[in-house]
RNA sequence: GGCGGAGUGGCCGAGUGGUUUAGGCAAGGGCCUGCAAAGCCCUGUACGCGGGUUCGAUUCCCGCCUCCGCCUCCA
Protein backbone atom coordinates (compact mmCIF):
# COMPACT_ATOMS: atom_id res chain seq x y z
CA UNK A 1 0.00 0.00 0.00
CA UNK A 2 1.30 3.48 -0.97
CA UNK A 3 1.69 6.30 1.56
CA UNK A 4 1.71 9.60 0.63
CA UNK A 5 2.29 12.91 2.74
CA UNK A 6 -1.24 14.80 2.40
CA UNK A 7 -1.11 18.57 2.64
CA UNK A 8 -4.38 18.50 3.73
CA UNK A 9 -4.56 16.23 6.90
CA UNK A 10 -0.67 17.21 7.46
CA UNK A 11 -0.21 13.46 8.04
CA UNK A 12 1.12 10.41 5.63
CA UNK A 13 -1.61 8.75 4.73
CA UNK A 14 -2.84 5.18 2.78
CA UNK A 15 -3.75 6.10 -0.55
CA UNK A 16 -6.83 3.50 -1.22
CA UNK A 17 -8.05 4.52 -4.90
CA UNK A 18 -12.03 5.71 -4.70
CA UNK A 19 -12.87 2.85 -7.61
CA UNK A 20 -11.56 -0.04 -6.86
CA UNK A 21 -8.24 -0.82 -9.07
CA UNK A 22 -8.30 2.27 -10.05
CA UNK A 23 -6.19 5.08 -9.45
CA UNK A 24 -6.77 8.95 -10.82
CA UNK A 25 -4.29 11.42 -10.60
CA UNK A 26 -4.45 14.87 -11.69
CA UNK A 27 -0.52 16.65 -12.11
CA UNK A 28 -0.38 20.16 -12.16
CA UNK A 29 1.55 21.05 -15.89
CA UNK A 30 3.33 23.53 -17.16
CA UNK A 31 2.75 27.04 -18.26
CA UNK A 32 4.19 26.85 -21.97
CA UNK A 33 5.75 30.07 -21.94
CA UNK A 34 9.49 29.05 -21.08
CA UNK A 35 11.56 26.19 -20.71
CA UNK A 36 11.08 23.91 -17.93
CA UNK A 37 14.09 24.40 -15.21
CA UNK A 38 15.27 21.32 -13.33
CA UNK A 39 13.02 22.69 -10.08
CA UNK A 40 10.01 22.03 -12.59
CA UNK A 41 11.31 18.79 -13.67
CA UNK A 42 11.65 17.23 -10.39
CA UNK A 43 8.13 18.29 -9.63
CA UNK A 44 6.78 16.44 -12.49
CA UNK A 45 8.82 13.48 -11.58
CA UNK A 46 6.40 13.38 -8.11
CA UNK A 47 3.49 12.05 -9.90
CA UNK A 48 5.54 9.68 -12.65
CA UNK A 49 7.19 8.20 -9.07
CA UNK A 50 3.42 7.81 -8.20
CA UNK A 51 1.84 6.03 -10.98
CA UNK A 52 5.11 3.62 -11.50
CA UNK A 53 4.28 2.82 -7.36
CA UNK A 54 0.49 2.15 -8.03
CA UNK A 55 1.10 0.20 -10.76
CA UNK A 56 3.26 -2.10 -8.92
CA UNK A 57 0.36 -2.76 -6.40
CA UNK A 58 -1.56 -3.63 -9.72
CA UNK A 59 -3.71 -0.56 -9.88
CA UNK A 60 -4.67 0.65 -13.40
CA UNK A 61 -3.48 4.15 -13.00
CA UNK A 62 -5.08 7.49 -14.94
CA UNK A 63 -2.97 10.22 -14.96
CA UNK A 64 -3.76 13.96 -16.60
CA UNK A 65 -1.73 16.83 -16.80
CA UNK A 66 -2.61 19.97 -17.61
CA UNK A 67 -1.14 22.32 -20.57
CA UNK A 68 -1.92 26.01 -19.61
CA UNK A 69 -1.65 28.02 -22.18
CA UNK A 70 -3.33 30.71 -21.74
CA UNK A 71 -1.50 32.86 -19.66
CA UNK A 72 -2.51 34.26 -16.49
CA UNK A 73 -2.30 37.95 -15.58
CA UNK A 74 0.39 38.95 -12.98
CA UNK A 75 -2.96 40.03 -10.76
CA UNK A 76 -5.89 41.04 -11.02
CA UNK A 77 -5.75 44.43 -11.99
CA UNK A 78 -6.36 44.00 -15.15
CA UNK A 79 -4.78 46.74 -16.98
CA UNK A 80 -1.34 45.96 -15.10
CA UNK A 81 -1.09 42.31 -16.03
CA UNK A 82 0.09 40.55 -18.52
CA UNK A 83 -0.27 37.43 -20.61
CA UNK A 84 2.87 35.64 -20.22
CA UNK A 85 2.36 33.57 -23.43
CA UNK A 86 1.91 37.09 -25.02
CA UNK A 87 4.71 38.79 -23.50
CA UNK A 88 7.08 35.87 -24.58
CA UNK A 89 5.34 35.84 -28.07
CA UNK A 90 6.09 39.81 -28.40
CA UNK A 91 9.58 39.12 -26.84
CA UNK A 92 10.85 36.22 -29.63
CA UNK A 93 8.60 38.13 -32.10
CA UNK A 94 6.50 34.83 -32.87
CA UNK A 95 2.81 33.97 -32.50
CA UNK A 96 1.29 33.41 -28.74
CA UNK A 97 0.03 29.66 -30.63
CA UNK A 98 3.57 29.20 -31.84
CA UNK A 99 5.44 29.96 -28.76
CA UNK A 100 2.86 27.94 -26.44
CA UNK A 101 3.51 24.86 -28.74
CA UNK A 102 7.25 25.30 -28.93
CA UNK A 103 7.54 25.17 -25.23
CA UNK A 104 4.61 22.38 -24.98
CA UNK A 105 7.06 20.20 -27.34
CA UNK A 106 10.14 21.20 -25.17
CA UNK A 107 8.30 20.17 -22.03
CA UNK A 108 7.22 16.63 -23.27
CA UNK A 109 10.68 16.11 -24.79
CA UNK A 110 12.18 17.07 -21.21
CA UNK A 111 9.83 14.20 -20.05
CA UNK A 112 11.04 11.36 -22.33
CA UNK A 113 14.68 12.03 -21.53
CA UNK A 114 13.93 11.91 -17.85
CA UNK A 115 11.95 8.72 -18.15
CA UNK A 116 8.75 10.34 -17.12
CA UNK A 117 6.54 8.29 -18.56
CA UNK A 118 3.29 10.00 -20.49
CA UNK A 119 -0.12 10.82 -18.94
CA UNK A 120 -3.06 9.33 -20.59
CA UNK A 121 -4.03 13.38 -21.40
CA UNK A 122 -2.60 16.54 -21.43
CA UNK A 123 -5.53 18.94 -21.89
CA UNK A 124 -4.91 22.33 -23.15
CA UNK A 125 -6.55 25.09 -21.65
CA UNK A 126 -7.21 26.86 -24.41
CA UNK A 127 -9.03 23.80 -26.26
CA UNK A 128 -11.41 23.70 -22.55
CA UNK A 129 -12.46 27.51 -22.24
CA UNK A 130 -16.05 25.84 -23.45
CA UNK A 131 -15.89 23.66 -20.21
CA UNK A 132 -14.37 26.64 -17.72
CA UNK A 133 -17.57 29.16 -19.15
CA UNK A 134 -20.10 25.74 -17.89
CA UNK A 135 -18.14 25.61 -15.06
CA UNK A 136 -18.58 29.23 -14.18
CA UNK A 137 -22.15 29.54 -15.14
CA UNK A 138 -23.03 26.69 -12.57
CA UNK A 139 -20.92 28.35 -9.84
CA UNK A 140 -22.64 31.53 -10.09
CA UNK A 141 -26.09 29.56 -10.37
CA UNK A 142 -25.20 27.91 -7.22
CA UNK A 143 -24.75 31.12 -5.51
CA UNK A 144 -20.81 30.46 -4.81
CA UNK A 145 -19.67 33.44 -7.98
CA UNK A 146 -21.08 36.59 -8.88
CA UNK A 147 -20.04 38.76 -12.09
CA UNK A 148 -19.26 42.29 -11.80
CA UNK A 149 -19.99 44.12 -15.61
CA UNK A 150 -17.22 45.04 -17.54
CA UNK A 151 -14.56 43.48 -14.57
CA UNK A 152 -15.43 39.73 -15.11
CA UNK A 153 -16.59 37.17 -12.91
CA UNK A 154 -15.58 36.37 -9.22
CA UNK A 155 -15.97 33.64 -6.51
CA UNK A 156 -17.04 34.59 -3.55
CA UNK A 157 -14.44 33.38 -0.88
CA UNK A 158 -17.12 33.98 1.73
CA UNK A 159 -19.34 30.62 0.24
CA UNK A 160 -16.85 28.31 1.01
CA UNK A 161 -16.59 27.37 4.66
CA UNK A 162 -13.72 25.61 4.54
CA UNK A 163 -11.40 27.90 2.08
CA UNK A 164 -7.52 27.43 3.98
CA UNK A 165 -8.02 24.04 4.50
CA UNK A 166 -5.06 23.01 2.58
CA UNK A 167 -2.89 26.15 3.16
CA UNK A 168 -4.15 26.89 6.70
CA UNK A 169 -4.53 30.15 5.70
CA UNK A 170 -7.48 31.91 7.30
CA UNK A 171 -9.64 34.12 5.44
CA UNK A 172 -9.49 36.82 7.55
CA UNK A 173 -5.89 36.71 7.68
CA UNK A 174 -5.14 36.54 3.87
CA UNK A 175 -4.76 40.17 3.01
CA UNK A 176 -4.24 42.47 0.59
CA UNK A 177 -1.16 43.48 0.71
CA UNK A 178 0.93 41.88 2.99
CA UNK A 179 2.82 40.24 -0.32
CA UNK A 180 4.65 42.25 -2.89
CA UNK A 181 2.22 43.61 -4.82
CA UNK A 182 1.09 46.17 -2.37
CA UNK A 183 -2.62 47.35 -0.89
CA UNK A 184 -4.79 46.87 -3.89
CA UNK A 185 -8.10 44.91 -4.47
CA UNK A 186 -9.42 44.71 -7.96
CA UNK A 187 -12.24 46.80 -8.80
CA UNK A 188 -15.41 44.89 -8.86
CA UNK A 189 -14.40 42.30 -6.07
CA UNK A 190 -16.82 42.67 -3.12
CA UNK A 191 -14.38 40.91 -0.74
CA UNK A 192 -10.33 40.77 -0.76
CA UNK A 193 -9.69 36.97 -0.68
CA UNK A 194 -12.12 36.92 -3.90
CA UNK A 195 -10.84 35.47 -7.05
CA UNK A 196 -11.39 36.10 -10.77
CA UNK A 197 -13.01 33.41 -12.61
CA UNK A 198 -13.32 35.47 -15.63
CA UNK A 199 -11.67 38.18 -16.61
CA UNK A 200 -13.07 41.29 -19.07
CA UNK A 201 -10.78 41.48 -22.10
CA UNK A 202 -10.76 45.39 -21.39
CA UNK A 203 -8.31 47.09 -24.77
CA UNK A 204 -6.89 43.43 -25.53
CA UNK A 205 -7.30 41.87 -28.22
CA UNK A 206 -5.17 38.43 -29.27
CA UNK A 207 -6.59 35.08 -26.79
CA UNK A 208 -10.16 36.59 -26.44
CA UNK A 209 -12.78 34.27 -25.90
CA UNK A 210 -16.83 35.48 -26.08
CA UNK A 211 -18.75 35.03 -23.00
CA UNK A 212 -22.47 35.45 -21.29
CA UNK A 213 -20.23 38.43 -18.95
CA UNK A 214 -18.40 40.01 -22.32
CA UNK A 215 -14.85 39.29 -24.25
CA UNK A 216 -12.28 37.79 -22.06
CA UNK A 217 -10.39 35.25 -20.56
CA UNK A 218 -10.81 32.55 -18.04
CA UNK A 219 -9.04 33.14 -14.20
CA UNK A 220 -5.53 30.65 -14.13
CA UNK A 221 -7.54 28.86 -11.12
CA UNK A 222 -10.62 27.70 -12.94
CA UNK A 223 -8.55 25.75 -15.77
CA UNK A 224 -7.56 22.91 -12.98
CA UNK A 225 -10.89 22.81 -11.73
CA UNK A 226 -12.38 22.63 -15.07
CA UNK A 227 -9.87 20.10 -16.62
CA UNK A 228 -9.54 17.77 -13.89
CA UNK A 229 -13.40 17.35 -13.47
CA UNK A 230 -13.90 16.96 -16.94
CA UNK A 231 -11.18 14.40 -17.77
CA UNK A 232 -11.17 12.69 -14.28
CA UNK A 233 -14.91 13.08 -12.89
CA UNK A 234 -16.04 13.98 -9.16
CA UNK A 235 -13.42 12.22 -7.80
CA UNK A 236 -9.95 12.79 -7.67
CA UNK A 237 -7.73 10.42 -5.52
CA UNK A 238 -4.26 12.34 -6.01
CA UNK A 239 -3.74 16.03 -6.83
CA UNK A 240 0.00 16.83 -7.33
CA UNK A 241 1.71 19.97 -7.54
CA UNK A 242 4.57 22.54 -6.73
CA UNK A 243 4.63 23.53 -3.05
CA UNK A 244 4.03 27.27 -3.81
CA UNK A 245 0.55 26.19 -5.57
CA UNK A 246 -0.54 25.09 -2.43
CA UNK A 247 -1.76 28.37 -2.36
CA UNK A 248 -4.05 30.36 -3.99
CA UNK A 249 -3.54 27.83 -6.77
CA UNK A 250 -4.96 25.02 -4.95
CA UNK A 251 -6.93 26.54 -2.02
CA UNK A 252 -9.20 27.92 -4.92
CA UNK A 253 -9.12 24.89 -7.28
CA UNK A 254 -10.76 23.17 -4.45
CA UNK A 255 -13.43 25.64 -3.28
CA UNK A 256 -14.63 26.01 -7.08
CA UNK A 257 -14.26 22.16 -7.40
CA UNK A 258 -15.71 21.47 -4.24
CA UNK A 259 -18.44 23.83 -4.75
CA UNK A 260 -20.03 22.29 -8.19
CA UNK A 261 -19.29 18.61 -6.82
CA UNK A 262 -21.47 19.15 -3.45
CA UNK A 263 -18.36 17.05 -1.90
CA UNK A 264 -14.48 16.65 -1.58
CA UNK A 265 -13.16 16.35 -4.94
CA UNK A 266 -9.24 15.58 -4.33
CA UNK A 267 -8.83 13.08 -1.42
CA UNK A 268 -4.90 13.42 -1.24
CA UNK A 269 -3.30 16.67 -2.08
CA UNK A 270 0.50 16.29 -2.35
CA UNK A 271 3.43 18.55 -3.23
CA UNK A 272 6.52 18.29 -4.25
CA UNK A 273 9.29 20.91 -2.03
CA UNK A 274 10.97 23.41 -4.42
CA UNK A 275 14.54 22.85 -5.06
CA UNK A 276 17.33 25.25 -4.76
CA UNK A 277 20.67 24.72 -6.82
CA UNK A 278 24.09 25.62 -5.39
CA UNK A 279 22.46 26.94 -2.49
CA UNK A 280 20.40 29.03 -4.23
CA UNK A 281 17.13 29.40 -5.34
CA UNK A 282 16.26 28.44 -8.92
CA UNK A 283 14.77 31.75 -10.04
CA UNK A 284 15.09 34.05 -13.64
CA UNK A 285 15.80 36.94 -11.53
CA UNK A 286 18.45 35.28 -10.42
CA UNK A 287 20.36 33.79 -13.44
CA UNK A 288 20.45 30.52 -11.22
CA UNK A 289 18.09 28.65 -13.68
CA UNK A 290 19.11 25.03 -14.80
CA UNK A 291 17.52 23.58 -17.47
CA UNK A 292 18.48 19.64 -18.40
CA UNK A 293 19.86 20.82 -21.53
CA UNK A 294 22.64 22.26 -19.41
CA UNK A 295 22.74 18.87 -17.28
CA UNK A 296 23.38 16.74 -20.99
CA UNK A 297 25.45 19.56 -22.15
CA UNK A 298 27.72 19.18 -19.08
CA UNK A 299 28.49 15.10 -19.99
CA UNK A 300 25.54 14.15 -18.42
CA UNK A 301 23.61 11.46 -19.15
CA UNK A 302 19.73 13.45 -18.44
CA UNK A 303 18.79 10.15 -15.98
CA UNK A 304 21.72 11.06 -13.41
CA UNK A 305 19.46 14.02 -12.72
CA UNK A 306 16.34 11.99 -12.41
CA UNK A 307 18.45 9.48 -10.29
CA UNK A 308 20.30 12.55 -7.95
CA UNK A 309 16.10 13.57 -7.11
CA UNK A 310 15.75 10.32 -6.06
CA UNK A 311 18.54 10.36 -3.66
CA UNK A 312 16.45 13.10 -1.65
CA UNK A 313 12.69 13.46 -0.92
CA UNK A 314 10.38 14.87 -2.89
CA UNK A 315 8.44 16.88 0.14
CA UNK A 316 12.26 17.78 1.34
CA UNK A 317 13.64 20.97 -0.21
CA UNK A 318 16.51 20.20 -1.81
CA UNK A 319 20.60 21.50 -2.32
CA UNK A 320 20.81 20.26 -5.95
CA UNK A 321 24.43 20.94 -7.24
CA UNK A 322 26.79 19.99 -10.08
CA UNK A 323 28.58 17.49 -7.44
CA UNK A 324 25.74 15.65 -6.79
CA UNK A 325 24.43 15.38 -10.56
CA UNK A 326 28.28 14.37 -11.31
CA UNK A 327 27.55 12.24 -8.08
CA UNK A 328 24.77 10.47 -9.29
CA UNK A 329 26.00 10.25 -12.96
CA UNK A 330 28.93 8.21 -11.86
CA UNK A 331 26.46 6.05 -9.50
CA UNK A 332 24.61 5.30 -12.72
CA UNK A 333 27.35 4.34 -15.09
CA UNK A 334 28.37 1.95 -12.62
CA UNK A 335 25.66 0.23 -12.29
CA UNK A 336 24.78 0.08 -16.01
CA UNK A 337 28.10 -1.65 -16.03
CA UNK A 338 27.29 -4.35 -13.42
CA UNK A 339 23.88 -4.97 -14.92
CA UNK A 340 25.37 -5.65 -18.10
CA UNK A 341 27.70 -8.16 -16.20
CA UNK A 342 25.79 -9.71 -14.56
CA UNK A 343 23.28 -10.09 -16.92
CA UNK A 344 25.41 -12.80 -18.86
CA UNK A 345 25.61 -14.66 -15.52
CA UNK A 346 22.95 -17.46 -15.60
CA UNK A 347 19.34 -15.94 -14.50
CA UNK A 348 17.99 -16.67 -11.08
CA UNK A 349 15.03 -15.56 -9.33
CA UNK A 350 15.09 -12.30 -7.93
CA UNK A 351 16.33 -11.83 -4.51
CA UNK A 352 12.72 -11.22 -2.02
CA UNK A 353 14.79 -9.68 0.49
CA UNK A 354 16.01 -6.74 -1.16
CA UNK A 355 13.60 -6.28 -3.08
CA UNK A 356 10.82 -6.05 -0.86
CA UNK A 357 13.11 -3.60 1.07
CA UNK A 358 12.96 -1.45 -2.08
CA UNK A 359 9.21 -1.89 -2.76
CA UNK A 360 8.31 -1.26 1.00
CA UNK A 361 11.12 1.87 1.11
CA UNK A 362 8.76 3.78 -2.11
CA UNK A 363 5.56 2.98 -0.54
CA UNK A 364 7.08 5.02 2.69
CA UNK A 365 5.73 8.04 1.31
CA UNK A 366 8.44 7.94 -1.63
CA UNK A 367 11.62 7.18 0.40
CA UNK A 368 13.30 6.82 -2.41
CA UNK A 369 16.72 7.67 -0.85
CA UNK A 370 16.80 4.45 1.45
CA UNK A 371 15.19 2.34 -1.70
CA UNK A 372 19.22 3.43 -3.25
CA UNK A 373 20.56 2.62 -0.29
CA UNK A 374 19.10 -1.21 -0.44
CA UNK A 375 20.33 -1.51 -4.10
CA UNK A 376 24.22 0.00 -3.30
CA UNK A 377 23.80 -3.29 0.05
CA UNK A 378 22.49 -5.89 -3.04
CA UNK A 379 25.03 -4.33 -5.33
CA UNK A 380 27.91 -5.62 -3.07
CA UNK A 381 26.33 -8.76 -1.64
CA UNK A 382 28.77 -11.35 -2.20
CA UNK A 383 26.40 -13.91 -1.41
CA UNK A 384 23.85 -13.18 -3.66
CA UNK A 385 24.29 -14.61 -7.34
CA UNK A 386 24.74 -12.14 -10.28
CA UNK A 387 21.88 -13.41 -11.98
CA UNK A 388 20.02 -12.83 -9.45
CA UNK A 389 21.13 -9.20 -9.09
CA UNK A 390 20.32 -8.80 -12.47
CA UNK A 391 17.06 -9.55 -12.25
CA UNK A 392 16.49 -7.63 -8.82
CA UNK A 393 17.28 -4.55 -10.10
CA UNK A 394 16.18 -4.92 -13.78
CA UNK A 395 12.28 -5.04 -11.84
CA UNK A 396 13.62 -2.70 -9.45
CA UNK A 397 14.19 -0.03 -12.53
CA UNK A 398 10.72 -0.50 -13.58
CA UNK A 399 10.01 1.63 -10.41
CA UNK A 400 13.13 3.67 -10.16
CA UNK A 401 13.00 4.45 -14.27
CA UNK A 402 17.08 4.80 -14.54
CA UNK A 403 17.35 2.65 -17.66
CA UNK A 404 19.22 0.28 -15.98
CA UNK A 405 19.90 -2.39 -18.37
CA UNK A 406 20.47 0.09 -21.24
CA UNK A 407 24.17 -1.59 -21.75
CA UNK A 408 22.79 -5.16 -21.72
CA UNK A 409 24.23 -7.21 -24.66
CA UNK A 410 26.15 -3.90 -25.69
CA UNK A 411 29.66 -5.02 -27.15
CA UNK A 412 31.95 -3.56 -24.32
CA UNK A 413 34.59 -1.80 -27.08
CA UNK A 414 33.08 0.98 -29.33
CA UNK A 415 32.98 -0.24 -32.86
CA UNK A 416 33.06 3.30 -34.50
CA UNK A 417 36.21 4.41 -33.43
CA UNK A 418 37.26 7.72 -35.88
CA UNK A 419 40.01 5.97 -38.61
CA UNK A 420 43.05 7.73 -37.28
CA UNK A 421 42.35 6.13 -33.70
CA UNK A 422 42.49 2.47 -34.66
CA UNK A 423 46.33 2.49 -36.14
CA UNK A 424 47.13 4.25 -32.86
CA UNK A 425 45.58 1.91 -30.67
CA UNK A 426 47.63 -0.77 -32.89
CA UNK A 427 50.74 0.98 -32.13
CA UNK A 428 50.27 1.38 -28.84
CA UNK A 429 49.49 -2.60 -28.27
CA UNK A 430 52.50 -3.28 -30.16
CA UNK A 431 54.73 -0.48 -27.75
CA UNK A 432 53.25 -2.24 -24.72
CA UNK A 433 53.91 -5.93 -25.87
CA UNK A 434 57.16 -4.54 -26.10
CA UNK A 435 56.85 -3.17 -22.87
CA UNK A 436 57.46 0.82 -24.08
CA UNK A 437 56.07 2.69 -21.73
CA UNK A 438 57.20 5.99 -22.61
CA UNK A 439 55.59 5.13 -26.23
CA UNK A 440 52.38 4.01 -24.96
CA UNK A 441 51.54 6.70 -22.52
CA UNK A 442 52.46 9.56 -25.29
CA UNK A 443 49.91 7.42 -27.83
CA UNK A 444 47.24 7.28 -25.05
CA UNK A 445 46.95 11.04 -24.44
CA UNK A 446 46.73 11.21 -28.32
CA UNK A 447 44.02 9.11 -28.51
CA UNK A 448 42.63 10.99 -25.56
CA UNK A 449 43.30 13.95 -27.66
CA UNK A 450 40.78 12.26 -30.11
CA UNK A 451 38.00 11.69 -28.03
CA UNK A 452 39.01 8.39 -27.39
CA UNK A 453 39.47 7.03 -23.62
CA UNK A 454 41.83 4.12 -23.25
CA UNK A 455 41.80 2.03 -20.38
CA UNK A 456 44.34 -1.44 -19.64
CA UNK A 457 42.81 -4.62 -18.60
CA UNK A 458 43.90 -7.91 -18.63
CA UNK A 459 42.47 -9.01 -22.15
CA UNK A 460 43.53 -5.98 -23.49
CA UNK A 461 42.94 -2.27 -24.43
CA UNK A 462 39.06 -1.15 -23.81
CA UNK A 463 38.28 1.82 -25.15
CA UNK A 464 35.48 4.51 -24.33
CA UNK A 465 34.73 7.70 -26.98
CA UNK A 466 33.42 10.51 -24.92
C1' G B 1 1.26 40.51 10.23
C1' G B 2 -0.78 35.38 8.88
C1' C B 3 0.30 30.50 6.93
C1' G B 4 3.72 26.32 5.58
C1' G B 5 8.60 23.99 5.93
C1' A B 6 13.79 23.37 7.45
C1' G B 7 18.54 23.66 10.33
C1' U B 8 22.61 16.38 10.83
C1' G B 9 30.10 15.22 10.22
C1' G B 10 34.16 19.15 4.18
C1' C B 11 29.48 18.80 0.82
C1' C B 12 24.71 16.24 -0.22
C1' G B 13 21.27 13.46 2.38
C1' A B 14 18.15 9.39 5.48
C1' G B 15 16.88 8.26 10.31
C1' U B 16 16.09 7.28 15.56
C1' G B 17 14.30 8.38 22.97
C1' G B 18 19.51 4.50 24.80
C1' U B 19 22.26 -1.75 22.55
C1' U B 20 26.70 -1.77 15.71
C1' U B 21 23.13 5.90 15.70
C1' A B 22 22.02 4.86 6.78
C1' G B 23 24.08 5.90 2.21
C1' G B 24 26.54 8.90 -1.49
C1' C B 25 30.30 12.58 -3.03
C1' A B 26 34.87 14.63 -1.64
C1' A B 27 39.43 13.52 1.45
C1' G B 28 43.39 10.35 3.57
C1' G B 29 45.57 5.28 3.67
C1' G B 30 45.88 0.45 1.33
C1' C B 31 45.02 -3.48 -2.65
C1' C B 32 45.14 -3.93 -7.85
C1' U B 33 47.95 -1.62 -12.27
C1' G B 34 54.27 -1.01 -16.01
C1' C B 35 51.94 3.88 -14.80
C1' A B 36 47.08 5.29 -14.96
C1' A B 37 41.69 4.76 -15.11
C1' A B 38 37.96 1.82 -13.11
C1' G B 39 37.02 -1.31 -9.15
C1' C B 40 37.71 -3.19 -4.16
C1' C B 41 39.07 -2.60 1.27
C1' C B 42 39.90 0.68 5.47
C1' U B 43 39.51 5.54 8.11
C1' G B 44 36.34 9.79 9.58
C1' U B 45 31.17 9.92 15.44
C1' A B 46 27.60 14.69 13.36
C1' C B 47 22.93 16.31 14.79
C1' G B 48 21.58 25.49 15.13
C1' C B 49 21.46 27.88 20.43
C1' G B 50 19.36 27.96 25.56
C1' G B 51 16.22 25.75 28.88
C1' G B 52 12.80 21.67 30.31
C1' U B 53 10.77 16.47 30.62
C1' U B 54 13.55 11.77 31.29
C1' C B 55 17.72 7.11 34.39
C1' G B 56 19.08 8.83 29.32
C1' A B 57 17.48 13.53 23.74
C1' U B 58 20.06 14.69 17.83
C1' U B 59 15.12 12.40 18.39
C1' C B 60 9.62 14.85 22.93
C1' C B 61 8.13 20.06 25.07
C1' C B 62 9.09 25.53 25.52
C1' G B 63 11.80 29.79 24.06
C1' C B 64 15.36 31.90 20.80
C1' C B 65 18.41 32.41 16.36
C1' U B 66 18.99 31.48 11.22
C1' C B 67 17.31 29.90 6.46
C1' C B 68 13.56 28.75 2.63
C1' G B 69 8.58 29.08 0.64
C1' C B 70 3.37 31.10 0.21
C1' C B 71 -0.07 35.36 1.12
C1' U B 72 1.41 38.70 -6.53
C1' C B 73 2.67 34.91 -11.77
C1' C B 74 5.53 30.88 -9.96
C1' A B 75 7.26 23.61 -9.67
Amino acid sequence: MLRLTDTRTRSVEEIRPATPGLLKVYACGPTVYRFAHVGNLRTYLLSDLIVRAAERHNLRVELVQNITDVGHLQDDTLDEGEDKVLAQARAEGKSAFDVARFYEAAFHRDLAALNIRPAAAYPRASDCIGLMLDLIAALIAAGHAYAAPGVGVFFDARSFPSYGAISGNRLDEVRPGAGAAGERTAAGKRFHADWALWKSAGAARARVWDSPWGPGFPGWHVECSAMSLEFLGRTIDVHTGGIDLRFPHHEDERAQSDAVAGAEVVRHWVHAEHLLFEGRKMAKSTGNVVLLDDVAGGGYDPLALRLAYLSGRYRQQMNLSWDAIAAADKTLRRWRGRVAEWAESPSKPMCADYLGRVLDAVDDDLDTPTALVALRELERDDVIPPGSKFETFASVDGLLGLDLARDVGRPRSAPELPAEAVGLLAARERARSTRDWGTADRLRDELGALGVAVTDTPTGQVTTLR
